[in-house]
RNA sequence: GGACCCGUAGUGUAGCCUGGUUUAACACGUCUCCCUGUCACGGAGAAGAUCGCCGGUUCGAAUCCGGUCGGGUCCGCCA
């Protein structure tokens, strides 16, 4: 039976078996030191006449946890206090020489080298903590909703292209050749339907995709905690969010500036800060790591792009302000029209987002109209929405939070890359896999899609 | 689509501006040998780089110039 590191702490004397990789060895001819690293941390093997190993194998270690003498002691390793007596080394994988070192925080090295071997660079103590961080943000934020009485559902990553918003991920249809499909954006139209369909209460951890070119704090890919809720004003989803933030801030340690968080009109936050996302924090807040957040409020709906046309500036799903949701349906005051769209500031950085929806079909139909849509393609590209709502859909809302920023945030990271596991380069290729890649023509004939050379095609 | 920056042993840097004492240096890693208490062990030694690629200038190019490829950051874009 296999023993965690962190529990020889509590089998002094015991024989136990190890699993883990070769951190290092200090071999000092009569004896050696080989410190053998497993999920839980990292302990100090000692033995003679070891077989030939390398540093990030994988072995197995027989022996006896044996206290140490007082002055032996490492006071730099929580299982500093013992050490295990080896009895047998099975070398299960050896391991070559790494191309690059584990042991630093990874930040000097070429960080295509490091997401080449991305499963090497998730060894460094630096990545194992930001991944575990997540995932206990995750679970705690889970946590919360279930206690809200939330329904966990997952929505379709296969859907439609619709012409807002972002440029799309598109995927041929075999069987509808000519045909595409779109991945989502965001789930927005499916979570909403969820309202229309009565589940009252959804949460999803969602994973939207938009071909738009990378940032620092943006890839193709990102995970959001997206959730939507019926017979709510949008005081109760901010507050909702904000407690479900803070529970899961608690539960990893994360220390916040003001709680509840200040909220600041649109208007007020471009005079003070010309920005909508701004740091509050103070010089002595930043250097203690603590998160400072603010609610945005009262943005208003439309802007005119650069064609010269009205445009939503967050969100055409959302619902006015009620008291200019008469404006909109007279399509007059455009300018001064007003969503009920809340975003979530954190240190800088825009870390959530979300609204009251309108359930009134004639309101979402004028929104897009005053936008220049024709009737009949309104009906074609959301009729879906238009219908539904005529069958009795409660007046929601719902929220999305980043909270991959959040955690950069948190973490002290630069780049969303920091905090996903496999995440893309800069330039928009995988990690290990080299994608995108060429298909087979078979695949491609089987798609409908005609065989072209492609562009930068690495034939020899 | 645009602007700026970076490419030198396995990794990270120096050298480049001001071309020639360069046999391209240093640290870490790797390999060999020595070492019974180290924990970033220590000591001795060794291997490892045609300086991203192509071309130009020059008697001579890692170094100057042009192009190209790869990477990064920002602007545009991102409901």
């Amino acid at each position: 039976m296999r023993t965690l590191v962190k529990e020889t702490l509590e089998k002094i004397g015991q024989s136990v078996t190890l699993n883990g990789w070769v951190d290092s060895i200090r071999d000092h001819g009569k004896i050696t030191f080989l410190d053998l690293r497993d999920r839980s941390g990292k302990i100090q093997c000692v033995g003679k006449d070891l077989p030939k190993v390398t540093t990030e194998s994988v072995v197995e270690i027989v022996g006896t946890v044996a206290k140490r003498p007082e002055k032996l002691i490492n006071p730099k390793l929580p299982t500093g206090s013992v050490e295990m007596q080896i009895e047998k080394v099975i070398v299960q994988s050896l391991s070559k020489e790494l191309p690059f070192p584990v042991d630093t925080e990874g930040y000097e090295i070429d960080e295509e080298l490091r997401l080449k071997y991305r499963y090497l660079d998730l060894r460094r103590p630096r990545l194992r903590r930001n991944i575990k961080v997540r995932s206990e943000y995750v679970q705690a934020a889970r946590e919360y909703l279930f206690t809200q009485d939330f329904t966990e559902v997952e929505t379709p990553l296969l859907t439609k292209s619709t012409p807002e918003g972002s440029r799309d991920f598109i995927v041929p249809s075999r069987l509808y050749p000519g045909k595409f499909f779109a991945l989502p954006q965001s789930p927005q139209q499916y979570k909403q339907l969820l309202m229309t369909a009565g589940v009252e209460r959804y949460f999803q951890l969602a994973r939207c995709l938009r071909d738009e070119d990378p940032r620092a704090d943006r890839g193709f890919e990102h995970t959001q905690i997206d959730l939507e809720m019926s017979f709510v004003t949008r005081e109760e989803v901010m507050k909702l969010i904000e407690n479900m933030t803070i529970y899961a801030l608690n539960k990893i340690g994360a220390k916040i500036a003001t709680v509840p968080f200040p909220i600041i009109t649109y208007q007020k936050a471009i005079k003070k800060y010309h920005a909508d996302k701004f740091d509050l924090r103070t010089e002595s807040e930043k250097k203690a790591g603590i998160l400072s957040f603010a609610w945005v409020i009262d943005f208003p709906f439309f802007e005119k792009n650069k064609e010269g046309n009205w445009t939503f500036t967050h969100n055409p799903f959302s619902q006015p302000r009620q008291e200019h949701e008469q404006w909109l349906l007279e399509k007059k005051n455009i300018d001064r029209i007003l969503t009920s769209q809340y975003d979530l500031v954190c240190n800088g950085f825009e870390v959530g987002g979300g609204s009251i929806r309108s359930n009134r079909p004639e309101v979402l139909q004028t929104v897009f109209e005053i936008m220049g849509y024709q009737k009949d393609e309104i009906y074609r590209k959301f009729g879906h929405m238009l219908d539904a709502f005529t069958y009795g859909t409660p007046k929601h809302g719902g929220c999305a939070q980043g909270f991959e920023r959040l955690l950069m945030a948190y973490l002290g990271e630069e780049y969303l890359r920091e905090i996903q596991a496999f995440p893309q380069t800069g330039r928009g290729h995988t990690s290990i896999m080299d994608a995108p890649s060429e298909l087979d023509e078979e695949q491609l004939k089987e798609l409908g899609i005609s065989v072209r050379q492609q562009p930068k095609a690495k034939t020899v």
